[in-house]
Order: structure tokens, then sequence, then C-alpha cells
DNA sequence: CTGAAAGCGCTTACAG
DNA sequence: CTGAAAGCGCTTACAG
């Protein structure tokens, strides 16, 4: 039934007696040699087409795009990539973030390649392992990948970039700060949305605060939690080191860390944590004492998944677009000109925004 | 610095004069044609020993092993897709379910794929539109799917599993009864589990029992809810019409539902959530109601998923072992098995257990 | 057990 | 603006 769409389509007025008789058969089997034999032109001129070489007389292209269309033809994606010596993969390699963190990634790299006849091809690993690097190289070398996108941990990872650069892998880093040439980088602008946080708790009368950082290596934790104390900070509140827990991005870090700053004296009446994982955390910790939120105690998270509006109450977060940085993250290595012109000079880059929501209100006292 | 590593491998003994004088240039970019020279055989024998043929001489599979080993010569995966006539990618099609559950089943699905050569490509897609399958069917073509990984609520879907099968791309689905031939199917006993969790409830005590299903339309709905209710049932107890709630697999959903059934007289004591999204969305209702869990009413949900653990006080639910799942899926569709063996009769088949937390108690009266 | 020829569906030089 | 030849790195028949 789909070759009657077709045929309808090209019952033309008795024009191009030339094209196909009755070769209109199976719909995406049609070959180049298919295309060059009906349309009467090279496979070189078809080729010339499927790669909008410009090199081809408008008449010449229409003709054989038509063609193209009424058999449903696509070139063999195979096919291209032996002869381009690459193929028409996107790779994503990450280390371990959410869950949520992950999906919404690949619905944005997923949203810049629709129609683009690229695929994504996920490839978790664990930066933790030495040979990492390795495993990362061989599978960006054996499909031959079109490029790499890479998220924290791993985009922050200079010896991999370094790998990736040495065997001709196009990448893209999103990262907390610009740590390569603007054409490879996605910045989001930590620094300044953990700010943000700081001006918000102060403006509600807080000056009590507590914050719980990511891990250490982790560049976002710098800054994400740098750019809170220097909020703070501008706004004259020196937030001592005794009202500041390393947690690790993880629930439980966020119920241990919630657990030591409320245990503190004075006890803080608003939380800072790194991501929405960790203050979700802090409402268990502040429930089981039976404190009340925000009524006792403001939270404020980081990364506005969708965990920050399931809890009660709804958590005050900042909203990190995180499919946004992968959509321009795949539209980046998508673009034809991978070379570094000068004019980009800086890197693309995002803010995140504070979205208040009821887990935060002006202290008790 | 990397050249380094490599180099001091191959600075061997003098041994190995018949191989590579010095051939060994690039790692990963040896061909057949290089190792069958080097080794003195043709092409095609080379290609026997990378497809294991037992057409070998034991010596001379040998001899290219060796040789292919200290080459680092991995096949093209590009060129033995154009010649086998399909690639060696494995798609993994889904329709929107929790963040948490895609990425188990990727991650199960990835361990199977571990260092077999095939990849994993993702393919979310919204079968609420009636041209999904049209955009399955051109991914599986397109790219020549060795198979793909369908699972809820794609998998239930009888048109796509005949448009995969019409144009022979072979498929695991992924469901809560058997639809499919059993070389076809990994069963999720989820009526099984329902019921478990009906047990389990009815010998707390409980006798004024809520149920939040998913929505109709997806089968795991009727295998969970139907399993649960009859559980009951055989333990002599009917669940009024009343206290049903049709849900939607959201945390919005669990908050209505519970909304609704909170309100109810006699008020239940207990409520089973289809799974743990709306089992939080029930902490919420009872807690704007001031109800304590489990003091006030013991909830069960389903999945197993982080959340549960997250949840103060911790979810009693059912575990549901999706990355295993994803893992049985992937390691059939690489058997090299593909035939309908009468022998495998029954299909692969996984019961959920319960997994008893906090949330759930004798009820007070 | 082994190999020479042809082909998978495209593209790259090289000519015109 | 267009094309004939050779090649990308493998495999399938077909012989032996």
């Amino acid at each position: 039934m789909t070759a009657s769409t077709p045929r309808s389509r090209h019952s033309r007025t008795a024009a191009t007696p030339t094209t196909a008789p009755e070769d209109v058969v199976l719909p995406g089997k049609a070959t180049i040699n298919d295309i060059a034999r009906l349309t009467g032109v090279s496979k070189k001129t078809v080729s010339r087409v499927i790669n909008n070489s410009p090199l081809v007389h408008p008449e010449t292209r229409e003709k054989v795009l038509a063609l193209m269309k009424q058999l449903g033809y696509v070139p063999d994606p195979q096919a291209r990539g032996l002869a381009f010596r690459r193929s028409f993969l996107i790779g994503l390699v990450y280390d371990n973030p959410t869950a949520q963190f992950i999906v919404n990634m690949q619905y944005g790299a997923l949203d810049a390649l629709r129609d683009s006849g690229y695929e994504l091809v996920v490839h978790p690993c664990d930066s933790s392992k030495d040979d990492y690097i390795d495993g990362v190289r061989r599978f960006a070398q054996q499909q031959k990948l079109h490029g790499v996108i890479l998220i924290p941990r791993v985009s922050e990872d200079e010896q991999l970039a370094t790998a990736l650069r040495e065997i001709g892998v196009r990448y893209v880093r999103i990262a907390s700060i610009p740590l390569d040439e603007a054409a490879s980088m996605v910045v989001t602008h930590d620094r300044q949305a953990g700010s943000e946080a700081a001006n918000y708790l102060e403006s509600l009368g807080h000056r009590n605060i507590g914050l719980i950082t990511g891990p250490r290596r982790y560049r976002s934790t710098i800054e994400r939690g740098g750019g809170f104390l220097s909020g703070l900070d501008a706004r004259g509140i020196e937030l001592s080191p005794d009202y500041i827990y390393e947690g690790g991005y993880t629930f439980d870090s966020g119920v241990a860390g919630a657990e030591y700053l409320l245990a503190k004296s004075p006890r803080p009446t608003a939380i800072f944590a790194c991501n929405d994982e960790m203050a979700a955390g802090v409402y268990k910790a502040a429930m089981r004492r039976g404190l009340s939120i925000p009524g006792d105690l403001s939270v404020v998270g980081y990364d506005d998944s969708p965990l920050a509006s399931q809890l009660w109450p709804a958590l005050t977060t900042i909203h990190s677009p995180i499919r946004d940085l992968g959509h321009m993250a795949a539209q980046m290595l998508l673009s034809d000109d991978p070379s570094p012109t000068g004019a980009v000079a800086s890197p693309r880059t995002v803010t995140p925004r504070l979205v208040v929501r009821d887990s935060s209100q002006r202290p008790k006292g």
C-alpha cells in the first residue's frame, strides 16, 4: 500500500518517459545505482546531490532529488561510512551522573540528531578505573565516530580530551568553565548560579547558612560552591568552614551532610545543597529531627530535576537546562564547520536560573 | 606521551621474524589485507578466523589470531556490516518510562554488549503519534539493526512487532505476559508480584485497602493490579471498585489517587501503588493531610527504584530487576541461534519480589 | 581445509 | 557541471 502513494505522485502528464517502468519495487532497497540508471546520470552526480555539492546543474539536481523522493531512497550510512572512513554515529560518554541527568542529556542530543541521519550511541564508563580512557578510545576508533559528547565528570578529564584529539575524533565538552577551545565547549555558568542562590538566601534574611557541596574532584563543586560562598561574601556574610560539608552528589551524602549541619550550634536556618538529590537527603534528615521545611529550615537545591517538584514542600532550586545543553553539544558536532574560526572566540554558555518554590522563606527568629 | 606505551609493548626480543618488519605502524589501522599478507594466507581465511568458521586448520588459526592480537587488529564493523547487509548495532526503543527505568535498562543491555563488538543505539519515541511505527521502521531499516529491544509500552504494540517482522528485523519484547514466540520474549511475572503485595498486606491485618493502578492501556496495569485484586480475593477480601483509582504512572497521578482514596470513608489503612513514582505521590498527599506513614497509612510501591529507599520512611515495594531484564534481552539478540527451536518452548521469565521496608505495618485499629 | 573473483553501496582522486 | 575507474574493508557464492 505504500506503493500507491508514490505512484499517484508521479502520475504526471506524459513527462519523463525515461523513468522507472515498474522498477518501483521494494521501498528502502533502492541504491545509488538505481537512482543513477533511472535518472540517466552517473553515480558520481547522484553522490554530489547526496552531499549537497554546488557542482550540479539545478535541473539535474531536481531530477535526481525527485526520483530519490519517489523511491524513498536513503543513502546507506554504512556504505557512506566505509567510503568516508567515518560513521554517522555520535557517542555520548558519561560517568555515572543521576539517571535524570543522563536521560535529559540523551533527549537533548537526540533533539538535534532527529532526521539528520545520525544516531546516538551511549557509552557509560567508570572514570575511576585507569583504563577507562582506552575504553573510550577504542569505542570512538572502532566505530569511527563522527564525534563524541563529553559530560561531567569525564568532560573535565584533560587526558581523555588529549587521547581523543590524538586519534582525530571531534568532541564537545560540557563543563562549568572553558577548558578547551570555543568550538569544543559548552559552558554552564555554575558559579554565577551558585552566587544567585546566595543572594536569594541573604535577601530572605538568612545569616546562618549551611552548604553541602559535591565531591572536591568535580569542577562543578568548585563552581557551584565557590559561587555560593563568594556570593555570600559579597553581601558581607562569611561562612565558617564548619558549615561546609563535602557531599558526594548522592542522596545518602545529603542526609549525612544535613545530620552534620543540623547538629551544629547555632543551627543553620538554611541549607544550600549542590544538587537536588542531596537536597532530598536534607529533607529526610530534617524530618527525622522533626524540623519543618521551610518553617525551621529553608532548603535550596540545584538541577531542577523532576524530584524537585515532587518533594513536599516543592524544592526551591537552580534550573539547569540539561536538555538544552545536550542539544547544543550535538548540534555543534553536526555543524559542517569544524575549523576553529577565530571569529567564534568565546564558547557557547548557558546560565542556570533560580526557581523559587516552597522550601524557602524568611527565617523565624 | 601515550605513544611511548604502545612502542614499548612491541619492542619484542628478535622473535617472530616472519611477521611485520616495520609494518607495525598505526594501531587500529591494520586491515584484513595486512593480516592476510603478513601471515601468508588469503583474505578469505582471515575472514574465516574472524567469523569463527570451523573450516580453518588449527595452526593457521593460531597464526592468524596471534598476528591480529599483535597488531591490535579489529575488523571494521562498517565494512563487515556492508558485506553482511546488517550492522552491529542494537536498538533500544521505548516510549517515555521513568528516567530510572530507561537508564537501568540501558545499563543492563550494555552489560551484555560489552566486548561483543556491538553497540547500543537509543531510540525514544512517542507511541501516541500514529506515525511512530514508521519512525521505528526507518530507524531499524536504515541502520540495518542487528536487532531491537522493545520495552513497555511499545513492547505491547502488536503492530510494531508486525512491522518489524515484515522488514526482517529481530526483536525481543519485554512484557508482563507472553505476547510472542518464546525466542522473542522476556516475561516479567507482574501478576504474581501484585498478588504477593496483596498477601503481604492481608497478612499484616489490613482489610480496608486502596489501589492506584497504571493507565488501562498498559498491560502491566492489568497484571499488577489484577494480580493484586485476585491475591486479595484469594484471601477473602473483596475490594470495592470505589477503592481503585486509575493513575498514569506519574507522581502527580499518585497524588491525585491518594487524595481521592484518603477522602473515602472508611479511609483505607493501606494503599498499593503500581509504581514507586505514584507511591511517592501518595506520601505527599498523606503528609499534606497530616497522616503519618506507616502509622496511619501503609504504602506499598512497585519497581524498587532508587526513589524507594530515598523516601522517608523507606518504601516497601516490589523489586523489579530491570537491569537484568535488559541484560537478558540483549543477550538473546546476540545469541547466534535465531531459529526458534521447538526445544525452547517457554519464554524466559523473571519474577519481581517484595522488599519490605518501613512504609508498612499492622493497621492501628 | 583454502583461495581468486566479484560485490556490498558509497566516495575519492583524476579527467574532461 | 559531469563521468569512468579504483577503492573503502569486509563477505558471499563458487571452485578446488
